[in-house]
DNA sequence: CCCTCATGTTGAGGTAACCTCAGCATTATT
DNA sequence: AATAATGCTGAGGTTACCTCAACATGAGGG
């Protein structure tokens, strides 16, 4: 019984390392790393959020989010303005080229996973969510 | 069909983090960081590696491999000796601080993994765990 | 109205975990 | 022997995070 559980995490890190590895492969493209592609897919999902406000939805501290931000602001993916409703806040939005950008990776990305997911069969893939949705959600 | 692979690694995503806190969760007593736990590992495993070789394992390039045990061996847990069948080489072992600490980590995984895998049925984990080998193989 | 306190962003500086490259001591090959 | 390969580590760099403090602005109470 616990041996078993130990190798579940063994084989789930296992898999998790070979999708990760895959989805790293489908950015290479663009040559963005991951974290940027991460905000930049957030960036598209909510129009315009301040830096605070991408650091939540990112975990991570609101400094952080300020690097984040100049990455994609030098690549020209997101632009920085002020926010007409408080003076001491910004707003970040894609640009075309980030929009175009953004969407050309959620296209590649969604392919990558019919590519590693595709190997199962609609059973599988059904439990596989099914099981998922437990353990994510508990 | 896209739609749903798209969600399949969202959710997978979802529930690495979990359990990656987890883990780090039962890491916490010993304070101690998820690789220098992960080298640890490897090195119970193998009783004397090489830094060469611990970097293989480890699948980092063999500069890092010498900062990792630079960390251990502060700490105590590990010693280096010198390779009597070779005297450019090193031998890393575990120190009987370093097996202990290293039994008790192990156990401690088992048994979060144990309560994170344990909200499933015998059922769910016998199909996760065959397709989790599936994902893996390929 | 003004004063204090809270909020939003960023500069300065730090850390952890990786990397490459070069140097040194050895071992292996020719 | 001389040359090439191997094993480790010092020096120094990168990335992605962090905290803390400064500065500007906004909001509420007297």
């Amino acid at each position: 019984m616990s041996g078993g559980d130990e190798s579940l995490a063994e084989m789930f890190w296992a898999v998790a390392r070979r999708l990760r590895h895959q989805t790293k492969r489908a950015l290479a493209p663009w040559d963005i790393s991951p974290g940027h592609a991460r905000a930049l897919g957030v960036l598209m999902r909510h129009g315009a959020l301040r830096p605070g406000a991408l650091a939540e939805h990112l975990r991570i501290a609101p400094r952080s989010a300020t690097e984040v931000i100049d990455g994609l602001q030098e690549r020209g993916l997101v632009q920085r303005r002020p926010d007409p409703g408080d003076r001491r806040a910004t707003l970040v939005t894609p640009t075309a080229e980030g929009e175009r950008v953004g969407t050309a990776i959620r296209q590649a990305r969604a392919t990558e996973a019919e590519r590693f997911f595709g190997a199962l069969s609609p059973d599988d893939r059904a439990d596989l969510a099914r099981i998922l949705r437990l353990l994510r959600a508990e």
